[in-house]
DNA sequence: GCAGACTTGGAAACCGCTTTCCCTGGAGGT
DNA sequence: ACCTCCAGGGAAAGCGGTTTCCAAGTCTGC
């Protein structure tokens, strides 16, 4: 491996010179010297060592992301977003699933922290173990004393600078709007209890429900994906209506529907929570709650990258996008 | 920051002996020191500075993929298997995204070569110019040189490891599988000529068309995405069969379809490549050509890990996987 | 023409860790 | 008892850069 020192020697410079011909300095070097050192890098083929920057510099330039899982179009246009606004900065990216276990969450603050990376994003829900979150907290404390940012998608529950999908509101405003539509008998397709924006939803949806005088719903709980959703739904009642806590399940809900000859919107009205990017190929397509998921996660950088000061939370608010997956309940 | 140096003094003993407890290696240390520095180092809450142990080791443990764009679900499924693999193997993953921009392509890999990575993945198709397709061999041989390893998921076109889906032939075995439904007059959604993948899919269909004696297919060049497939299928004559390139095209075109009015598959049917894993939630179920994204990924990342000796090239064959898309043309 | 302010180049300390090499003390062999 | 070995501990030399601190010009302005 060609190293600065190889390249000082051939351009005939000190290593001082060298380093600051090549990597961005504020000291200025003088035009010939400068040309002499930029020709033996390139003859030689030199490429800075980054560990050795980041070692002197005492900062890195990348960043690390934490999601649960790449392949759900949730995350990866929240990791997409991210990604972009950490590109324009001239950040790198170490991406990290977890596949939803905490455990590796921990893990990877750990790592990332070792890496000494220079800001953290969590993105996805938090679960309501109070003791696995102290844990994280601690990490993230340990990460943040040694200098480091973090900023999370999710609940304020860190600690730290937060977007925060106005989950409940957002459930209920739907919730109102298919009550709208004349819907009494609800169901909802509510994920793990412990996850916490399955339940804030959850909870959204009941609260307005119960606000309007209507019937409590049938709640089921499940995984928090697409299999999760299609195996929810097949324990659905003799609801009208069927609230599926974000897309991936919803998507599910109608493949089963679809398996079962449930016709959606005819037989029942289904609605999910996200609005991820898919949806706009599926039929019947998916009445939701739309979520600006590139700009979250864009917005989650910024906040990670922004003044060390207050910690910033984020209210993001849902917008009710009505679509043939839901009926007006005529008579 | 808490650094090694700390934990040794806090431990009373040195910076050698620190080390060795904390940070695997093949010397011993006595129980009764390394049980006083493993107390001292989780008291202070050290953390191991990465960059200065891969300074020192010469050795990192980290990775890179290249990928075009991560919420496109091909690229995601190989990433995600690739990135399990990783996990497994005990590595953590930098991810780059180029938005199909081969200059960016060469810049993340002169970046991660910079970081000093393991192993570099790229993943996706190669494009056809000779002059970019140079410079990012010079780019990897480069980096190859200084001791890392590079594979690539896609075309043999940059003399390291790689794993290569059999385009041409899957396109050929679907031609024939939709020759046999009696279809004759067929329209080739066919991406970017540039792009090997497509041109190679697109030929490979053709080729198979032509063997048959049955007429060329109409071949509607456009980008190699969703909003390609849907720009594309515009274009389409008066044929009865529609090969989109890859699936998610194929979904665009799907789309098209739908609020042209035109019945998929009484009125067209259509086809795809890839059986990304969101199909099987599309209605009219997708006729494909399935590849092992998820384990093509892991492959890859395992080659590009195994010893540096020949160069590997693994064919990956595709499996026509016929879906409710297409019918069988009567009469 | 000269003091003082800028520039520009280089020597060397330092970033935090690994690892070689040396040293010591005690176990094992005879 | 004596010598050999070996295990375990520490000092110190890197790893490849960055940056501080000097020194030696180079310009200014008077």
């Amino acid at each position: 491996m060609v190293t600065l020192e190889d390249v000082a020697k051939q351009a005939g410079v000190s290593l001082a010179t060298a380093s600051r011909v090549l990597n961005g300095s504020t000291r200025q070097v003088g035009a010939a010297l400068r040309a002499r050192v930029e020709r033996a890098a390139d003859e030689l083929g030199y490429r800075a060592n980054i560990a050795a920057q980041t070692l002197a510099r005492g900062a890195s330039n990348v960043i690390g992301i934490v999601v649960h899982d790449l392949t759900d179009p949730y995350f990866a246009a929240l990791a997409d977003g991210a990604m972009r606004a950490a590109a324009t900065e001239g950040l790198l990216v170490m991406v990290g699933t977890t596949h939803r276990d905490p455990e590796q969450e921990i893990a990877y603050v750990a790592t990332l922290n070792a890496q000494r990376v220079r800001a953290v994003l969590l993105v996805g829900s938090r679960v309501a173990d109070p003791v696995v979150t102290g844990r994280l907290r601690d990490e993230l404390a340990r990460y943040q004393a040694g200098g480091g940012r973090a900023a999370c998608v999710g609940q304020d529950l860190l600690g730290v600078d937060t977007v925060a999908p106005a989950n409940r509101e957002g459930a209920a405003e739907l919730a109102r709007a298919l009550a709208g539509l004349g819907h009494t008998r609800f169901a909802v397709l509510a994920g793990p209890p412990h996850l916490v924006t399955a339940a804030d939803r959850c909870a959204g949806f009941a609260g307005a429900l119960e606000e309007m005088g209507l019937p409590a719903p049938q709640v089921i709980h499940g995984p928090f994906d697409r299999d999760g959703g299609y195996a929810a739904a097949q324990q659905v009642g003799d609801a009208t209506c069927v609230f599926a806590v974000n897309d991936v399940m919803a998507v599910g809900a109608l493949a089963a529907c679809r398996e079962r000859g449930v016709r959606v919107p005819e037989d029942v009205s289904v609605a999910g929570f996200d609005d991820i990017v898919t949806l706009r190929d599926h039929v019947p397509a998916l009445t939701t709650v739309r979520l600006p998921l590139k700009d979250m996660g864009a917005r989650a950088l910024e906040l990670a990258l922004g003044e060390p000061g207050e910690i910033v939370v984020e209210q993001v608010a849902g917008e009710v996008v009505l679509r043939q997956s839901v009926r007006r309940m005529t008579a």
